[in-house]
DNA sequence: TGACATATATCCGTAACGGATATACTGTTT
DNA sequence: AAACAGTATATCCGTTACGGATATATGTCA
């Protein structure tokens, strides 16, 4: 769906989860998985599929990056590849949210006065 | 993106809309249109390819169905074709409403309290 | 040692999106 | 009266996204 004037590339709702999970802090892949898991209270199961594809088109739009910090270099798991939010995806994250947050209203207004 | 244990069609962006648009009263195509872009004060854009190409997909599902009910016979142009929710369309609305409410929550805190 | 969770990643069929296009009526402006 | 913009429905089809299946390999626990 198209969204006007705001963000260049309109977010997904798989692009939106993962931009959420990252808004808590650096994550690898499948940390992202879990997160977003857990954001939604497991409502929103995400694949492998849908998470690397999403992973690296987030990455050629700029969303995200991946970054070199390595929390404990003991504890680590050199498969591990870690990303974290950029300005970008920030941004992009602020706008979308606050979408949801209009629609979330608009619903609300529309139950509680009855349309 | 898969979402577990609620409404068996998992509703994508358009279908929410289209719900959330019908919630406010029967609409034909060109209303729903213009609801959506109300409702979401003008950030979403649908274009005519997903309009119709998501209400053929949601009576199919039984989310939404046509209505014979005409407002004002005089006043009415005889193409309109009306469409009013279902009953498990108002129902996989609510349930959608709540993953956005859950989600616009989680991110509350998120910002407020600071990962 | 078998099973399960963690972890990354690709492949590819299916579904959804969305612009372009077609048609036609209505209402307003010049 | 002609021209234009807006309303209204609808299909076609290229592009994108989704997501299950699959592959591989390590860590962990009973």
């Amino acid at each position: 769906m198209a969204v006007k004037s705001t963000a260049p590339p309109p977010l997904t709702p798989a692009v939106f989860h993962i931009l959420l999970a990252l808004s808590q802090g650096e994550r690898h892949g499948y940390g992202i998985m879990k997160q977003v898991e857990a954001d939604s209270r497991g409502a929103v199961a995400m694949g492998p599929g849908t998470l690397y594809g999403s992973i690296k088109r987030m990455i050629e739009a700029g969303l995200i990056q991946e970054c070199d910090k390595r929390v404990d270099p003991e504890m680590d798991d050199e498969r591990r590849i870690y990303y974290e939010l950029t300005p970008a995806g920030s941004a992009a994250l602020a706008v979308e949210l606050q979408r949801y947050r209009d629609v979330v209203a608009v619903a609300q207004i529309r139950i509680v006065y009855g349309h």
